[in-house]
DNA sequence: TCATCGCTCCAAAGCGGTTTGGAAAATCCG
DNA sequence: CGGATTTTCCAAACCGCTTTGGAGCGATGA
């Protein structure tokens, strides 16, 4: 059923029955009525391919999946924040396209989803701390939001992301008031922004509590749970361990866990450990009491805000670049006590 | 750039352009050389929208997020997924687009996908033992695959299926072969197709070696940490408790792994511990040598083969459903050992 | 009574491609 | 050399929608 037949059926203009449809005030609201049921009735649905070269707006926001080789590793929070993001941009009428690279050269594919009109804007994920494809995207004049930030960046750009520095000290001092003074850091990869400014927050803690960082309690790479095992058992054979650690994420958190457990220490009393908690829907801080003490920050909400951001930035692109904070909050479980004196 | 500038620019008309970048044998290789270079000299692309409204295909594949309620928990396995089938589908052309359900009703997406022309077929995930998508999508008449099966289906379907039935018989037999008799089961949601599969190959493994199946030994839900954390801890507490457990997930793994160490027991030597691993880029099995034993079977790798499969079906709808069974293979890792007389 | 206005509605021109049905030019062949 | 054939190219229709620029018509107001 398209426009042309229905409009037939009516026994009125094409002109006509797409204003009615499209509430357009030039059609009486008896018309308008007669038409809508109608479409209802013939489950007539505007197509989309027509409509969006009729408007010049494809109603798509791309999203690239990270990681050009197979050996990559796809981002845990990857399902939940398009889970949030999608029903977002469902509500506003938008739908979500992945794509992905299969050459290096990941700005060819923005320039190509823009020259094909193939999508409104895109959602840029995981940026490094100076990420050349802000000013890619910048150049290419696509609307586009990133989901963190790119310290290294000057130009303005439209940013949702969450208060890792922010977070990272109040955990920090959360700990440092329990008397910690021996503190991991068990962080993401660091050319990564978000990982870098969760070090600095850290630091800042570290910094105001008169404690001296000690490069030996801390680390980086991928966040996996046989990651934060390895680094947790390497810490704890240290001649002088940490009483507490930090972890970026579950993942590792479970793996600090078990590396605790193992060495048959109780984690909470002997060592303590906060955790970054995405609230991934998967991987649950415990059911209704928490597990650990964390800093948690909802990564389907974070989508679902970026693409209500991202929406409006499409219609109003004047209006400027946006950023919206998020700032984690600080849930405390039984993984975190007062510092033990060394026996 | 378009189609008719770029005519202009080349003094030839539209109709010459299009056929020598399409590859049509009727214009000669001069021009379409000279056509190409300026394609490339001037970045042009083919517009996605009108290209399709003049084709009447999108190159568009659809794939809903499962879980209509902002609570329900996003497949842990579908980033993997995703990654491998845009990444195949990537090749053929073809862009993958997730659509998410805002009402109860998913039959009403699919209908208006396919009214809408969005999508030339969609993915189907997760079906339970006797799907209504199934039926819906062949009265709607767009092609489709299942990423798994649905045992209570008569109609003829595509699908991309792992065989957890037999990998589920053979890792059961692996440790009726250690001498275990008392193995546990803790299983996905069994409403869950491939839950159900994995049951019954379980059932048959037992059945060959003349065990009893125990209900006190089976459990089914949502495969998380603290589901084989938790229904662990309830199995070593039994009068008779299992020597052997199956697991449906890695995640659950850790959780059963966890329960054994935090019991003072040892997995591999007290209690076996089998896993169904999903080969999860973020949540890898070892690095080197398997931590457990498991079926495995890399759902990235599925999620390439079902893309394969359903690209042929959209070209040929009438080659008819296909079928493509992925054998897991059984690793073998420190996890499992013969059964121990009980103490 | 007649120009004016508001309300409905419509014909037709895009949007940017593909594809059909020729036509002109070049090549072949007896 | 001239007709047949092939090669090379083009004008125009079409895909299904939106939107511009009116047209028709009853009501209004001077």
């Amino acid at each position: 059923m398209n426009l042309k037949t229905l409009a037939e059926k009516l026994g009125l203009s094409q002109t006509t029955v797409s204003r009615a449809l499209n509430g357009y005030p030039e059609v009486s609201e008896a018309t308008r009525l007669r038409v809508q049921d109608a479409a209802v009735r013939f489950n007539y649905r505007p197509n989309s391919r027509a409509k969006g070269l009729a408007t010049g707006r494809s109603m798509v926001v791309a999203q690239i999946v990270p990681g050009s080789s197979e050996h990559e590793m796809v981002n845990p929070i990857f399902g939940d924040f398009v889970g949030g993001a999608t029903e977002a941009l469902a509500r506003f009428g938008y739908d979500m396209m992945i794509s992905r690279v299969l050459e290096d050269d990941e700005g060819k594919i923005y320039r190509e989803l823009h020259a094909r009109g193939a999508v409104d804007a895109v959602i840029l994920q995981g940026p490094s701390v100076e990420d050349p494809r802000i000013p890619l995207l910048n150049e290419i004049g696509m609307p586009y939001i990133v989901h963190g930030r790119s310290t290294g960046i000057t130009a303005p750009y439209s940013w949702v992301d969450v208060n890792n520095k922010r977070s990272f000290r109040r955990a920090t001092q959360f700990l440092t008031d329990l008397g910690h003074r021996r503190i991991a850091l068990i962080n993401g990869l660091e050319y990564m922004d978000f990982a870098q400014r969760r070090r600095s927050g850290y630091q800042e803690a570290l910094d105001a509590a008169g404690i001296a960082a000690d490069p030996a309690l801390m680390c980086s790479a991928d966040m996996t749970e046989g990651y934060g095992y390895r680094e947790t058992r390497r810490l704890l054979h240290l001649a002088d361990p940490p009483t507490a650690i930090l972890s970026a994420s579950m993942l590792a958190a479970i793996g600090i866990r078990r590396a605790i457990q193992e060495s048959g220490l109780t984690m909470g009393r002997d060592v303590s450990v906060i955790t970054h908690d995405d609230d991934l829907s998967y991987l649950r801080n415990g059911d209704d009491i928490p597990i650990f003490t964390a800093t948690r920050a909802s990564v389907r909400a974070a989508g679902a805000i970026l693409a209500e951001q991202l929406v409006a930035l499409i219609s109003a692109p004047e209006s400027g670049p946006v950023h919206h904070m998020i700032e984690a909050e600080l849930v405390v479980g039984g993984s975190t006590g007062p510092a033990r004196r060394r026996t």
